[in-house]
DNA sequence: ATTAGGCGATTTTTT
DNA sequence: ATCGCCTAAT
């Protein structure tokens, strides 16, 4: 076929092994993806028809990429193709097959705050005291068992302590209230699909026979489960390709096992091993700089990475003052490259281990003017509002869905305590019923008054109604008639607090999402809006085309490449992060994803670190990390700044007026010297032809689109004052007209 | 029923 | 340092 000339030899002889167990050890940047979707299409081209295919990715971001290029390949009836992640492919399954389980087949989707929740109402009806017993430790521990494939039994006679005494009994609890609630959390949507295969051996059998061909990328970071699900559905044809890179797993913290592929070859003793070592991304230093610091990790792959790319620019560290100064220095980094190396922003990612430490760099951006794109963070569908809603539409597509439930009964509130609920609750669990059944007889309910049984009926007819009319109504006008019913967007315009105003937007939002899935996906229930949306990623949202920096943290950088890279924080305790003492394997995880990181580098890698960071609200004064120094030197030229000459920026000042800051913050502020001048003269530069520009570092003038956090978008209609009092007049879309004070605005030009 | 105050988590990473 | 949740007090 003559899209295999696009590869080379090596990735030729992977991607046409298609009979048998096949591992691929793919180094970073050696088109591991590339491999994998080109075996997808030659296997189609060599007449396997699309739906014989199951092809496990890491993120749904990653299987629509695959997919859409394997259409360009070899046609649209690619589309058939079993692609997408774990979660989702299996979801898909037990959408058909959960009855055979004992689950309702429109279960809903916990996600971890609603199996939280389920965990802390599962404690306050034992009487666990959750001050003695994490709640979310519990939950960590039930989490944890599940994907060891441990039952409440086995995990309760293997616990060590009191603590995962209680948990067990928690877990036992837990597992009970899902299935009442006809819900699956995350862990169960691999779990139960080996349940059900154990049950019926006839369903295995048919998904065994569908899937001829079997390929999971990411392998290093499958977990127990996913490797039984895979042993399992493989084993008729035993077409298995796995793709992975030992050095590259990131994900033992959450049960990823990378014995899985370091035991491929026992597993499958007549297996084929192929190694991509040919690296296309970077240059030699920053492949030779990778190398290096791989090596100090014991266990691994030998292999040899290698490129023709030419060796490319040192790597430069920059070791600044504090984590202002970090965002400044990358900043400024981010100016000059772009014009030196002739790169869209688009080009430049900022990495680094936690998400706390994004604040400080977006700042310092925003200061600049450069725009950004930053994935994580606080996702829309975990902010209250939205979580309010579509518990509405949960319940409605599931009504034994009690922690859904739970969470509207008195939302918008409508006179139903929680000294009602507590009797409800009570009712509910006495009867062995679900709570909107117990609901239905109210009446029967001792000790409630009549008043409160009429709310109580209220809301029960009010359910009802939109049970019957789920039958006749598209999703979307059942949605949008629901939230009118409720009149939380009156309520909230009446509010008229920013907050409420943004929330207002979120719904809005929310709507159009649902009507926007509804028509890509013609005719699809509400159930399936509500599964994606559950099973949905931050990096999946991620745009990468709009030209902006992107933030991110280094895990969620997984898979991608950019021609400059930043990572930042790299100091003892944060990268490495690390509690009190680390162990080995975790050092090792850190290192890999160290690894990962330089590895997502093309052209230039820069590291920063500080001298000084405030952490939980201290001062500190870290170390180096041990990972900047693994780094042969010739490749690494380091770079100080901020030593004498320290910039005071906006954001301190604007820290001292709220009084925000440790005294000996301020001591220490009070003694710099103030360099204004320096910065902003050196800021004004990267603003030219603009007029307005304030001392809040946003440059605007009339006329120009901003960003509000609460008000969204608008239109600059005016600007006056200077420094401090500069204020601006705005247009907002959707807000009206406001007078802002730019000083706290937070205004960001579109 | 509402509010103030306190306490713990957060600051690991995600489906 | 800040947030959010929980508890206790009014």
């Amino acid at each position: 076929m003559s899209f295999l000339q696009d590869l080379n030899p090596a990735q030729q002889e992977a991607v046409t092994a298609t009979e048998g167990p096949v591992m691929i050890i793919a180094g970073a940047g050696s088109g591991k993806t590339r491999a994998l979707t080109y075996r997808v299409a030659h296997l189609i081209s060599l007449g396997v028809r699309p739906f014989e295919i199951l092809a496990l990715t890491f993120t749904n971001k990653a299987a629509n990429e695959m997919k859409s290029r394997i259409i360009d390949l070899v046609g649209k009836e690619s589309q058939d193709v079993w692609m997408g992640t774990f979660h989702s492919v299996l979801a898909r399954v037990l959408r058909v097959e959960a009855e055979k389980i004992g689950f309702g087949r429109n279960f809903t989707i916990y996600d971890t705050d609603d199996s939280l929740s389920a965990v802390k109402g599962i404690m306050s009806s034992l009487g666990l005291s959750q001050q003695q017993f994490s709640p979310h430790g519990i939950r960590n521990r039930i989490s944890l068992a599940k994907n060891h494939l441990m039952n409440p039994r086995e995990y309760g006679s293997a616990a060590a302590d009191l603590f995962e005494e209680k948990a067990a009994l928690v877990y036992d609890q837990y597992e009970r209230a899902l299935r009442t609630n006809n819900a699956m959390d995350f862990d169960d949507l691999l779990i139960r699909p080996l349940e059900l295969f154990n049950q019926s051996p006839k369903t295995l059998e048919k998904y065994q026979h569908r899937f001829k061909y079997i390929l999971v990328d990411e392998y290093q970071d499958t977990n127990r489960a996913q490797y039984v699900l895979i042993r399992k559905l493989g084993d008729y044809h035993q077409n298995l390709c796995v793709v992975g890179d030992d050095a590259q797993s990131i994900y033992a913290f959450r049960g990823a096992d990378i014995r899985n592929i370091l035991d491929f070859e026992n597993d499958y003793p007549d297996c084929r091993i192929f190694r991509l070592e040919q690296n296309y991304r970077s240059t030699k230093t920053i492949l030779g700089a990778a190398d290096q610091i791989i090596k100090n990790n014991r266990d691994q792959i030998k292999k040899n990475l290698w490129t023709d790319n030419p060796q490319g620019e040192q790597i430069t560290s920059l070791e600044t003052e504090d984590e202002k100064d970090e965002g400044y220095q990358i900043a400024l980094a981010i100016l000059h490259e772009s014009s030196r190396l002739k790169l869209d922003l688009k080009d430049f990612a900022i990495l680094y281990r936690t998400n706390a430490q994004s604040r400080s760099l977006e700042d310092a951006l925003r200061r600049n003017g450069i725009p950004y794109t930053i994935v994580g963070g606080i996702e829309f569908y975990k902010r209250k509002e939205i979580k309010d809603v579509l518990a509405y539409l949960k319940v409605i597509v599931n009504p034994k869905d009690n922690e859904s439930l739970l969470r509207i009964i008195n939302y918008p509130y409508r006179g139903i305590g929680e000294t009602t609920v507590k009797k409800i609750r009570t009712s509910a669990e006495q009867g062995h019923e679900t709570i909107f059944e117990a609901l239905l007889r109210v009446d029967s309910l001792a000790g409630v008054n009549e008043r409160t049984k009429k709310h109580i009926t209220e809301f029960s007819l009010l359910i009802k109604k939109y049970l019957e009319l789920k039958v006749n109504m598209s999703a979307s006008e059942l949605a949008r008639t629901l939230v009118d019913d409720l009149g939380i967007l009156g309520d909230l315009k009446k509010d008229g607090t920013p907050e409420a105003l943004s929330r207002w937007e979120n719904i809005q939002e929310l709507l159009s999402a649902i009507t926007e899935f509804l028509r890509e996906s013609s005719d699809a229930p509400l159930s399936s809006f509500l599964e994606e949306v559950s099973l949905i990623s931050d990096i999946d949202t991620w745009e990468r085309d709009r030209n902006a920096v992107t933030l991110m943290t280094l895990h969620s950088a997984k898979g991608l490449e950019f021609p400059v890279v930043f990572i930042s924080g790299l100091e003892e305790g944060l990268f490495p992060l690390y509690p009190s003492d680390i162990e080995h394997a975790e050092l090792e995880e850190e290192r890999r994803l160290f690894y990962v990181g330089v590895t997502r580098t093309m052209q230039k890698l820069f590291l920063s670190y500080v001298r000084s960071r405030i952490r939980y609200g201290d001062v500190t004064f870290p170390v180096r990390s041990r990972f900047v120094d693994e780094i042969p030197q010739e490749l690494i030229s380091i770079v100080r700044t901020g030593a004498r000459r320290r910039e005071r920026t906006q954001l301190q000042s604007e820290e001292e007026r709220r009084g925000y800051g440790t005294s000996v913050n301020r001591r220490k502020k009070e003694r710099l010297p103030s360099l204004e001048v320096d910065f902003h003269q050196g800021n004004s530069e990267t603003h030219d032809g603009f007029e307005g520009a304030t001392e809040s570092g946003i440059s605007l003038k009339v006329g120009c689109t901003v960003e509000h956090e609460m008000f969204g978008r608008g239109r600059v209609l005016g600007i006056s004052g200077m420094g401090d009092s500069a204020k601006a007049i705005v247009q907002f879309e959707t807000a009206g007209r406001k007078h802002l004070m730019l000083k706290y605005a937070n205004l960001r030009v579109v």
